[in-house]
RNA sequence: GCGCCUGUAGCUCAGGGGAUAGAGCGCCGGCCUCCGGAGCCGGAAGCGCAGGUUCGAUUCCUGCCAGGCGCACCA
């Protein structure tokens, strides 16, 4: 392998993590078994000229976001109306007169304009129970992934300069959609790009350069389009407690390799250490440079040149990105003879290709989206696919204090660190705020309001509900009481209203984590457990679990273990604690 | 001018071709001799505008309006 990676974390993740027995979701069963019962009465339908179609519609059923409207529903009969030429109500009378129950179905009725509706005997809905304890840790795992091979590629923040409010974003969005995929059965890679090349490099010694002869006593201004924050001035006060005087009088390009040497090491070793605060492990470090020592850009141009994906004009090299439907061509190699950040970019994307990666997720900020297409247009010149290149754009986050917005800019050397931001309210808060909205929202973020109410944090009404369950563990133990096991449960004794909603709510786990890995939605799973919470402190408040009934208080012992360990797990996936007292 | 994202409750945001659109904060009114009140229960309040596709649109398409972000031989 020609690339290398700049350092492995010694913490990283075992490759086997991604790897559990995949048992199917409650919900997921039924649900198909329903689908396939209902094709089957389709057939009868249409083997007895009950129904008479040519082309087979999509047979889908799902749960109702009515309750009322049964525990399924299936809008088949709505569909078939045009090809079969007959009225949903009627088509639906002959699907449910040819259905075949099963074993859950207690009835079924057709409502509406025309929808099925299944109503299923309530002991379905235990079934999720014994199975939550029996997986465990690994309830709620799915495996749609079946173990391909996905790459996460996310902050790649300048090391220049420290993490911003986006790179925040970035690094919850990311490391949540990651280990989401690989409880999805995926095989996934976090990755760091690190940005060491380039013009902003060359503008990074030209700084620290400055800063550095100015605490030797020579007035030297940072340049106007350097990097004026006090960061710099605390890199070169390192570099001089180290090496003193000594590079004053050395050549320029020296003296600004030798800091940019030491001021990226400093500040990497930093970003990875603040990043690790947040709960973020990376796999690889990658550094854009490795890029260019290794030959691997040129080597990348020369393999766009032989595909005749290139042309040259007034003395640079350009990519035909227009012929792989991009707005504009775009420079590869400066007519100075520099290549571009592009490029580099496409031999990066080219060596995640040849690094097997069969699925790529780039995680992007909104002012970088008119990159997207020239970025497709690379792959596919490449001779990938394009559809495997996945970017998430993500909106840009607003800062709020004292009800302003603040400014962030590296340049200027104002902004909030996310190391300030954990500080602050907490990593807990801080990850689960980043990620209970869609990426592609825009977010404001209110300083003020996530330290002064704290308290009113969702994430701690999760938490709540998780060390509530374990109090109430503890209670058990000090009794003398122990979990009984499942096998020999009565589960037929949860009937009141919040039970069956708890239990109904745990059967969805599996379902949540398909649904969060195939949109790449961690919100989903932010909702999910704000939900699952909920449904417990209403239990909670209504029924007491442990009592003297000694039946009663097993079924609900269970129930509340379930939802402990879904709560933990969910949380996990976002890398929030599952607190055992608050 | 062109392109991408977004307009949902007073505020911040979920949701999403179906049958009664959700949550938090804020507001109003209730609940602790009881496993943790960082909790629970109840109430008021909403799909930017106009067309189109569809049996059915808040959801998809088009236009308009508003906000954000892009449109370098920068990254």
């Amino acid at each position: 392998m020609y690339w290398r990676r700049v350092e492995k974390d010694e913490n990283s993740h075992p490759p086997v993590r991604g790897l559990f027995i995949h048992m199917s979701s409650v919900v997921e069963e039924i649900r198909s078994g329903l689908e396939k019962a209902l094709a089957d009465s389709l057939q009868v339908s249409r083997d007895s000229g009950q129904i008479r179609l040519d082309t087979l519609p999509e047979i889908t059923v799902e749960v109702p976001r009515e309750k009322g409207h049964g525990d399924f529903a299936a809008n088949l009969a709505l569909l078939l109306a045009k090809p079969a030429r007959m009225a949903p109500r009627r088509a639906a009378e002959i699907l449910v007169q040819n259905f075949a129950g099963g074993t859950w179905v207690e009835r079924v009725e057709i409502a509406g304009p025309g929808f099925i509706n299944f109503y299923l005997k309530p002991g379905w809905i235990y079934l999720a129970l014994p199975m939550v304890i029996s997986e465990g840790g690994s309830y709620g795992s799915v495996n749609i992934g079946q173990g391909r091979k996905v790459q996460v590629e996310f902050v790649s923040a300048n090391p220049t300069g420290l993490l911003h409010m986006g790179n925040a974003r970035g690094a919850a969005l990311g490391d949540s959609i990651a280990a989401i995929l690989i409880f999805a059965g995926y095989h996934v890679t976090r990755e760091f790009y690190i940005n060491d090349a380039g013009n902003q490099i060359e503008n990074f010694g030209l700084s620290l350069e400055a800063r550095y002869l100015q605490l030797n006593g020579q007035d030297i201004p940072v340049p106007e389009d350097g990097y004026h924050g006090e960061d710099i001035v605390a890199s070169c006060i390192s570099f001089r407690e180290k090496y003193g005087d000594s590079y004053t009088n050395v050549g320029a390009g020296e003296r600004r390799s030798a800091l940019v040497a030491f001021a990226l090491a400093e500040k990497l070793k930093f970003i990875k250490k603040v990043l690790s605060d947040f709960g973020v492990e990376y796999d690889t470090w990658f550094s854009e440079q490795s890029l260019h020592d290794s030959g691997a850009v040129l080597e990348t141009m020369e393999f766009l040149k032989d595909q005749g994906c290139t042309y040259e004009k007034e003395g640079a090299l350009w990519f035909k990105a227009t012929d792989f439907g991009a707005d504009k061509d775009e420079v590869l190699i400066r007519s100075n003879g520099l290549s571009t950040y592009f490029a580099a970019d496409i031999a990066y994307h080219r060596n995640k290709f040849l690094r097997g990666f069969e699925w790529i997720i780039d995680i992007w900020g909104a002012d970088h989206h008119g990159h997207v297409p020239r970025m497709k247009a690379a792959v596919q010149a490449l001779g990938y696919d394009p559809a495997a290149l996945e970017v998430i754009i993500m909106q840009l986050v607003r800062l709020y204090k004292g009800g302003e917005i603040v400014r962030m800019s590296k340049r200027s050397g104002q902004f909030v660190t996310l190391e300030e931001l954990i500080e602050e309210v907490g990593r807990d808060a801080a990850r689960y705020f980043f990620v209970m909205r869609s990426s592609d929202s825009h977010l404001d973020f209110d300083l003020d309001l996530a330290r002064a109410e704290t308290n009113e944090n969702p994430v701690y009404y999760i938490q709540y509900a998780h060390a509530r369950i374990c109090s109430i563990l503890r209670q058990l133990n000090e009794q003398g009481g122990q979990m009984p096991d499942p096998e020999n449960v009565d589960f037929s004794l949860l009937k009141e209203e919040y039970e069956l909603a708890l239990a109904r709510k745990l059967a969805d786990f599996p379902g949540e984590v398909a649904a969060a890995a195939t949109g790449l939605a961690p919100q989903r799973i932010a909702r999910y457990l704000h939900e699952l919470a909920g449904l417990l402190h209403s239990f909670y408040n209504s029924h007491r679990v442990i009592t003297q009934e000694q039946d009663l208080s097993a079924a609900r012992l269970v129930l509340v273990e379930a939802t402990r360990i879904t709560l933990e797990n969910g949380l996990g996936l976002l890398a929030i604690n599952a607190p055992e007292r608050m």
